[in-house]
DNA sequence: AACGCTATTATTAGCAT
DNA sequence: CATGCTAATAATAGCGT
């Protein structure tokens, strides 16, 4: 390059070799720089120096051209070993599904041993109030459902069928049995599966 | 460079570009080599042509590069792309904390309004389940808990002390049923689970 | 389009400060 | 150690083939 022309071999001297470094890095990344933009190119430059600096260059984002690059020299797949990131994230999620799981059992009675008196009186309160607003909303529902048999029954059978039933069988903790109702298509109840846990997206 | 000073701006003349990018491309590729080789630097080069064709060099091995780049750079977030893998097993995560989110809300006579009838009644069984399961429990620590009392009480004060009070304390709303109880054993249903299934660990 | 040539500019090794 | 200088080498734009 200069004075001398100097063979390309690891510089020894370690001042000399730093000064090398500074001048030459400057160079290519200026040239990097100046490929990416002439020619269009979508490029990446990483440099560690021997002290263990960190340079680097990219046309767009360093993960960008990473992945691109990961994409087409396909990896030896273990290659991408997760980033802490996700690993935590992770174990985020995790733990919430364990937390939650616990809930739950603890909501249906199972898994008490380790609660205190206290929190097994706030559990307590808490699926009292839970149970009236399922009974609740499910009388509700049942009556509804009754009105609409009703409104079909007037209309649809000219009113003979006799309507006392439906009350009658309103009886009891949970009705088994509304099967006992005139027609079963009519509880359009189309899926009656017990979804307890619904899909997720969960609109509102 | 030579004849004359060029702009450093994209070539428009596709020809002139991809000549450009040829020459440019082995001289930068060139630098590169000599840096690493004369510093002693770790070095990665990745450049895809407008084309889309790839092009690389590293003083090691690719991998090993952007594996320290990505360690020293603790990427923006998101940067490490996941894998479909990782996509995947996140969103099973993801999806199983909504259903059980929505179990737990279901549980508390939240958010019934999408349940059929069927289903109402089944959650109301199971809470009514829950919450014997839970009184039972209070109700047994509860007399455990006394029993400890009155025997430090016996022991240590010689038992003049009136063991009145300890029901006293018990008052509040739900011990409705602590007569009811015959035989602690038969409580002990040390695992009544209904194993839902839960995929962890789970400690305790 | 891919190469070779060369005038010209860009980079930089060695040294000085 | 960092910076600037400068001679000397390296890279390359434009052109011809």
């Amino acid at each position: 390059m200069t004075r001398q022309k100097i063979e390309i071999k690891k510089i020894d001297n370690i001042t000399a070799r730093q000064v090398t470094f500074s001048k030459r890095r400057r160079g290519l990344f200026k040239k990097a720089q100046e490929l990416s933009t002439l020619c269009d190119a979508q490029l990446a430059l990483i440099v560690f120096s021997s002290t263990g600096k960190l340079y680097e260059y990219s046309s767009s984002s360093m993960q960008q051209v990473i992945k691109r690059h990961s994409l087409q020299s396909d990896y030896p797949e273990k290659s991408r070993q997760p980033s802490f990131d996700e690993l935590q994230r992770h174990a985020l999620l995790t733990r919430e599904i364990a937390e939650k799981t616990m809930e739950i059992r603890h909501l249906k009675g199972e898994k008490l041993e380790n609660l205190s008196l206290e929190e097994l009186k706030r559990l307590e309160k808490m699926i009292e109030t839970g149970l009236e607003r399922v009974i609740e909303t499910k009388d509700n529902k049942f009556i509804h459902e009754i009105d609409s048999l009703k409104r079909k029954q007037m209309a649809g059978t000219s009113g003979v069928v006799p309507i006392i039933d439906v009350e009658i069988l309103e009886q009891g903790e949970s009705c088994e049995s509304i099967t006992a109702i005139s027609n079963p298509e009519d509880l359009d109840s189309s899926d009656t599966t017990l979804k307890l846990g619904l899909p997720f997206p969960e609109s509102s």
